[in-house]
DNA sequence: TTGCATCCTGACCGTATGGTCAGCTTTCAG
DNA sequence: CTGAAAGCTGACCATACGGTCAGGATGCAA
């Protein structure tokens, strides 16, 4: 066995790890919450000595704090859908697209991000109070600016908002739930798609943006 | 100070006492998770010392079992508006009505089922393949019944659940993110209101049960 | 009043966990 | 080639936690 794997270099391994590590942990932290989650077993799922995370990471809490800010970058990026569109029918089809992809390729992510807002945000309230914010009050504005040109129903955007994170974060938060409820199997292809179908068809309907 | 207070008969101490316990746990679990929850601050904050908790219940795990079948409960009971109801817009409203209304008053116990579902219902994986289902098969039949009679639009009965859930949960779950939102300041009865009112109008015009 | 079951609790225990550290190996710039 | 910086890790530590228990206090039926 020549070593033909692996010259590895400094920055590939640093990269490496940390990357290993956040998915690691994600996972744990998504399964067992913050509380609940302990090095050994994010190292043990890593691949790595447990002394090895505390080098790359010098506490639980800044691990966490990575995850979760790892989450809520895409979380936000999402957010560019609704920008590029000309209405709401546009906008909010690729926004519950994008929310609902997120819901089928990050449940881990969003588990965590749901477990830290649930548990009062201590580590993004900061986030929350500026980023998020500030991100809302724009898809206000643009909501209310379709109301204004007779693209839609006078909606309260917020709670429109809400909605719309609520229905599409519940696939992900609730995954197993309907797991179990569609005969312990997870959905299908074809099921996510009539998923986002339901959810963007009574939503826009609901909202007096397309026909009924 | 004559002992005006307490003749406090066993019955009652048993009572009150569990009532106490039930009452942190659940507030004391939904802030920090099963994980993160300590049977000492659960004791501190129903005011009794430690061992007193494990006189009542033997174990972390059981008295966490109380806490959420007691939610469960609740959670079951807003059903049966569902039954009573004529049509989707009767059975619809008075649900989301009954679910809005767990959310605002049991806002820790909602917390507290969101996380069991999350972490995978290691608890109540029994009753989500026997109660729950039974419970979900029987409303989606009332609302393919409704398709049927057409007093709404073929929407999927098991989607449009998952919306009501996801929608009325999420000012309990969420209520954190809602509240930063708003100011830093909780909804008032009128903003409770007002989310109620934006809900069942989009769900039940996006079904197609009221006019658009 | 008595005896007993229930209720209560301070002190204690074993374990698991987050975190540390001394010293090893590996990479790589000069 | 060499020295220093980066990467790695087994062994260790202090603490906090869930849980136990012996024995005291209290309510109550007879």
């Amino acid at each position: 066995m020549t070593e033909s794997t692996r010259p590895m270099r400094r920055q590939d391994i640093r990269r490496e790890n940390e990357r290993a590590i956040l998915l690691a942990a994600e996972k744990v932290f998504a399964e067992a919450g913050f509380g609940g989650a302990t090095m050994q077993l994010i190292a043990d799922l890593a691949g790595l000595p447990k002394a090895n995370l505390h080098y790359y990471f010098a506490t639980k809490e800044e691990l966490y704090r990575s995850v979760v800010q790892n989450i809520f970058e895409i979380w936000l990026q999402a957010a560019n859908c609704f920008d590029a569109a000309r209405g709401p029918i546009d906008g909010i089809s690729a926004y519950i697209d994008a929310k609902m992809e997120i819901s089928r390729r990050h449940p881990d992510g969003s588990k965590v991000w749901a477990s830290e807002v649930m548990h009062g945000a201590p580590v993004l309230q900061d986030y929350m109070e500026s980023t998020l914010r500030e991100w809302t009050d724009g898809r206000v504005a643009i909501i209310r600016r379709w109301i204004d040109e007779g693209k839609m129903d006078p909606v309260d955007p917020r709670h429109l908002l809400y909605m719309l994170w609520a229905t599409t974060q519940h696939y992900a938060d609730f995954g197993h739930q309907i797991e179990t409820l569609n005969g312990g199997k997870p959905l299908s292809s074809r099921q996510w798609q009539e998923a986002k179908e339901n959810i963007k068809r009574v939503i826009l309907t609901g909202i007096g943006a397309l026909p009924a």
